[in-house]
DNA sequence: CGCTCCTAACC
DNA sequence: AGGTTAGGAGCGA
């Protein structure tokens, strides 16, 4: 290298983590193989190449290097072992590109550098130096904070994703010191990504002002003692000694041996047929075309190259179904797709012995199985508790599995099946059941390897396990979720659906034992803590060896099927903090609620008066059986219509019928309905949920809908009333505690934005970009009535049809709804296709699209399942079209909701605010908020929740959110 | 006791 | 008319 040349250095590592959550993600047509992020990183590179083939711009290179980041330890574990430690699992779906990339940096014929024990870092250092010894120019490109001390002259930053040079006076603009401080200012500040501690109480403004005072780290920690604030003083005192080890773990290195040397790295003209032929064969079209007409090359003469790719399991692989695959290659050339189809076909038919599983009794054989894990990489586990309540039940026992068929159960718990607990000593317990071990000692063997990035987690519902262990400290990480997964790729079977029982029997071929028979049920219902530790062992390992086996054949799918994102952006990381959102609970006053139930129970008892006196004897208004014999039998009221089963139909539509004609008892009846219901399901119940600090913690549901929504329950907080002013009373119970304000923010009308981006109606987009009154311009536009002075009949009219358009309307259903005659509603559906054609299309094509796919999307790749859609039955048929019509737009609403969830938490840490997430309602999110930080945290919310589609989805719509402060939800809503 | 039916609360 | 959960009545075992 001379004088003049150019190096530059590509920081691979970090341009992979950026491409593949920078951009979407993205599977090879062909086989589904992930590929987003060789994507972004092939169009990164070319550019680079392309701009090196300039010689028009000064900073074309002469000598160019990839380099990347060789493992995950390096001599800076040595230094401090806890470096990087919190560092997790990439996604799964990334893990298989890691080597394409580098594929993709040989096809470029580019030099593609990593050395053992180092880091990107170092080796990137280390060339910097040689080259400005040689006296060369670098251009870094990377972003990286850790990069900007080898900034010097000669020496730049490039950001290719911003397309921005950080040189020396950047640096400081950013950070308030020039490049050669930084290594001190990090020291200082530490890094918690990287787990290099730093001095707490310190971040960066406060370093580059003690930097500017005092010059440099030494200096300054030799004077510590003449700062004036104490905390700051006292921190920089006593740790010192850590300020210097977080010094030499950012430290990098301008002397890392370097195996190829610099001279080598001389670039040459791109081997356009290689290239192609590799770009042919990721199937990147349109890149493909570019460059080969860039280098001159017949796409079209170049065969596309063999690329053998990694499945996507982590580890070592432990599946017989592996082994058994005919290739005799293993799994390193096989595709998603011929992964999952021979774990399948493996799977179909699993054979399971019971008798093979372990009773862990002493903490070395937990030890033991505790190092299977580590050996394996993966550990399947399931916690046994006392209830069916994760936030309350007691932890009873844990069962693992390490591979399939090998699998134990740990009792902690359990407790002498004759029920005489509390008389016998632990003694006599142990020589009746035999021991376990200690509670704190198994959690203290357990912790370390739950909790470590290494080892991948697999549980049924993990939520559950995850909350469970959380009550004991232990932060389950990182994790995979059976559930979920089976979720993403199929969510239309609900409830039952996803069940680790039905699981097993569709792809194992398997039943498990029920927690039925080991239990009981009803009045013979028995404590799982009081069941033989024998029959325990069986059905809880059991349920283990079931979940790892599940795992091993529904996760190859998602890569397969083209859905590994849906799981690992919308399913996986919602998990925790779902979790928290349970945690915390909200706080209830039940001093509120139960003044209510005493008055609700005044009225009624009225109204029963009232209606006994009116129907000329005392009958229950709560049967609807009793009811519909006296309106229509005894009393012969007009217009009965008959339920499914033949019974009178006593819905408040048909009784609001019956009092708009005149007849009091219906009246009475609806009022009386109303009020028992907001009795009995809200105000007399949910006292029943609070817990000693007077909150409610409902449980989430994350797989119970076909749609992507969450559902609640136990108790059901997404139902809470809000449309009558008496039941409304009940939200204003869901209180802030003493200092702080309960915060809700909710979309405006998000599903019908969707619509409009989706549909694309150009009257509708506009109509949201100006912030119109949605339904009244529809029923303008349909009615042709002027939106001033508009009667609000009509208003209601349109604002009905546009809620039946989203529900995939029918003239049925919305002469229902407006109680209009069926061809007066039909007359409306013409009008509205006729003034807002591409809604019409939208359907035709939606219903279209599911016939031949059997599903529909989101606009994040969700898919949902209408198998009866080509059913020969029209009534079946119709009503998955409507389905079918409604999911893409209330599936796209949940997930934006989703992301806005996911990232909420770290958005408000960002802003050091201290709000909590505490509730969902579908399109409403529920804070607790310190008073004197609502008004920062206010516009944090809105803006996470408004930017929750991008950058995934750029909607050509505004998401508008409303979101509002006081003292309890009804006043804040 | 466990299931189905009907009704009604929410988005 | 799309997506949910919950409670009470009623019925059969």
């Amino acid at each position: 290298m001379n004088k003049g040349d150019h190096l530059f250095l590509v920081d691979g590592s970090a341009y992979i983590f950026r491409a593949y959550h920078a951009l979407p993600p993205l599977s090879r047509k062909s086989d589904g193989m992930p590929v987003g992020a060789v994507a972004g990183f092939c169009n990164m590179l070319w550019k680079l190449v392309e701009e090196s083939r300039d010689t028009s711009v000064g900073v074309a290179p002469t000598h160019f290097a990839v380099i990347f980041d060789h493992s995950s330890t390096t001599f800076r574990n040595e230094l401090y072992s806890e470096y990087k430690a919190n560092r997790t699992a990439p996604p799964e779906d990334l893990v298989p590109q890691f080597a394409l990339i580098r594929e993709a940096v040989r096809a470029f014929d580019l030099p593609c550098v990593e050395k053992q024990g180092y880091e990107a870092d170092d080796l990137i250092a280390a060339y910097t130096c040689r080259a400005i010894e040689a006296g060369g120019d670098v251009t870094i490109v990377s972003s990286d904070k850790d990069l900007m001390q080898l900034i010097r002259p000669g020496v730049v930053l490039y950001d290719q994703m911003k397309d921005k040079r950080l040189g020396r006076d950047e640096v400081h603009e950013k950070f308030g010191v020039y490049p050669e401080k930084m290594i001190d200012l990090q020291a200082l500040v530490g890094d918690t990504s990287d787990n290099v501690p730093g001095v707490p109480g310190i971040g960066p403004k406060t370093a580059a002002q003690l930097l500017e005072e005092y010059g440099d780290l030494e200096t300054l920690l030799a004077r510590a003692g003449e700062i004036k604030q104490a905390k700051r003083r006292e921190n920089l005192l006593a740790f010192a000694e850590q300020a210097r080890l977080s010094k030499r773990l950012v430290t990098l290195d301008c002397d890392t041996p370097l195996d190829v040397p610099l001279d080598d790295l001389f670039i040459h003209e791109p081997d356009g047929e290689k290239l192609v032929s590799f770009l042919k064969a990721m199937e990147f079209v349109t890149l493909t075309r570019r460059v080969a007409a860039k280098l001159g090359t017949d796409a079209s003469e170049v065969a596309r190259a063999e690329i053998a790719v990694e499945g996507p399991a982590r580890g070592p692989d432990l599946d017989p179904a592996v082994a058994a695959v005919p290739s005799g290659s293993a799994q390193l050339s096989l595709t998603p797709a011929q992964l999952a189809e021979s774990r399948r076909a493996a799977a179909a038919n699993s054979v399971f012995d019971r008798s093979a599983y372990v009773t862990i009794r002493d903490a070395a054989t937990l030890a033991a199985w505790m190092d299977e894990a580590r050996q394996t990489g993966i550990l399947s586990i399931d916690t046994e508790i006392s209830s069916l309540s994760a936030m309350t039940g007691d932890l009873i026992g844990v069962s693992f599995a390490t591979r399939a068929g090998r699998a134990a159960y740990l009792p902690l718990a359990h407790v002498s099946p004759s029920g005489e607990a509390d008389l016998l000593s632990d003694k006599k317990v142990e020589e009746e059941i035999g021991p376990q071990v200690p509670f704190a000692e198994a959690m203290a063997i357990l912790k370390p390897v739950l909790e470590d990035a290494a080892i991948l987690k697999i549980g049924q519902n993990i939520k559950f396990d995850y909350l469970v262990l959380r009550r004991h400290g232990i932060t389950v990480s990182p994790f995979d979720d059976t559930m979920l997964i089976s979720y993403a790729l199929d969510a239309s079977a609900s409830l039952e659906g996803h069940g680790m029982d039905e699981l097993s029997e569709r792809l194992l071929g398997h039943k498990p034992i029920s927690y039925k028979e080991l239990c009981g049920s009803g009045r013979g219902l028995k404590a799982i803590a009081a069941c033989s530790i024998d029959k325990v062992t069986e059905y809880a390992a059991e349920d283990a060896d079931v979940t790892l086996r599940l795992w091993l054949v529904l996760k190859p799918r998602l890569a397969a099927e083209g859905l590994a994102s849906v799981y690992e952006r919308l399913e996986r990381p919602l998990v925790p903090v779902l979790a928290r959102m349970e945690e915390r609970g909200i706080t209830t006053d039940r001093q509120i609620l139960s003044r209510l139930s005493g008055r609700f129970a005044q009225k009624l008892a009225g109204l029963e008066a009232e209606i006994a006196e009116m129907a000329g004897e005392a009958f229950n208004p709560g049967s609807p059986k009793q009811l519909g014999e006296i309106l229509f039998g005894k009393l012969g009221l007009p217009g009965g219509r008959k339920t499914k089963t033949g019974q009178w139909s006593t819905d408040v539509k048909v009784l609001e019928e019956l009092a708009a004609e005149g007849h009091e008892l219906p009246r009475r009846i609806v009022d009386w309905r109303q009020l028992a219901k907001l009795k009995g399901t809200y105000t007399d119940t949910l006292p029943a949920h609070m817990d000693r600090e007077g909150r409610i913690h409902t449980s989430y549901a994350m797989a119970s809908t076909t749609t992507g929504r969450l559902s609640s329950s136990e108790p059901n907080l997404q139902n809470i009333p809000v449309r009558t002013e008496e039941g409304r009373a009940i939200r204003t119970a869901f209180v802030a505690p003493p200092g702080k304000l309960l915060v809700s923010a909710d979309y405006s009308q998000i599903e019908l934005r969707i619509l409009a981006h989706i549909a694309d109606i150009p009257q509708l987009k506009d109509a949201f970009r100006q912030r119109h009154d949605i339904h009244a311009m529809t029923a303008s536009e349909m009615f042709g009535v002027p939106v001033e002075g508009m009667p609000a009949e009509v208003r209601r009219r349109a604002k009905a049809i546009n809620f039946g358009i989203i529900y995939g309307i029918s003239a049925f259903g919305l002469a229902n709804q407006l109680s209009i005659p069926r061809d007066e509603a039909g007359l409306y559906i013409k009008r509205y296709f006729e003034r807002f054609p591409g809604i019409r299309d939208y359907m035709d094509s939606t219903k279209a699209f599911a016939k031949e796919h059997l599903y529909v999307e989101t606009l994040f790749g969700r898919r949902v399942h209408y198998p009866d859609i080509k059913s020969p039955n029209p009534s079946v048929r119709a009503f998955c079209e409507r389905a079918a019509i409604n999911a893409p737009i209330q599936g796209t609403a949940a997930d934006i909701i989703r992301r806005a969830m996911i990232r909420m938490e770290p958005a408000l840490a960002e802003a050091g605010l201290s709000a909590r997430m505490l509730l969902q309602v579908h399109d409403e999110l529920v804070f607790e908020v310190e008073e004197d930080e609502v008004a920062a945290t206010l516009p944090v919310i809105r803006q996470v929740m408004a930017e929750a589609a991008h950058p995934r989805v750029d909607l050509s719509v505004p998401l508008e959110v409303d979101a509002k402060a006081a003292g309890n939800w009804e006043e804040a809503h």
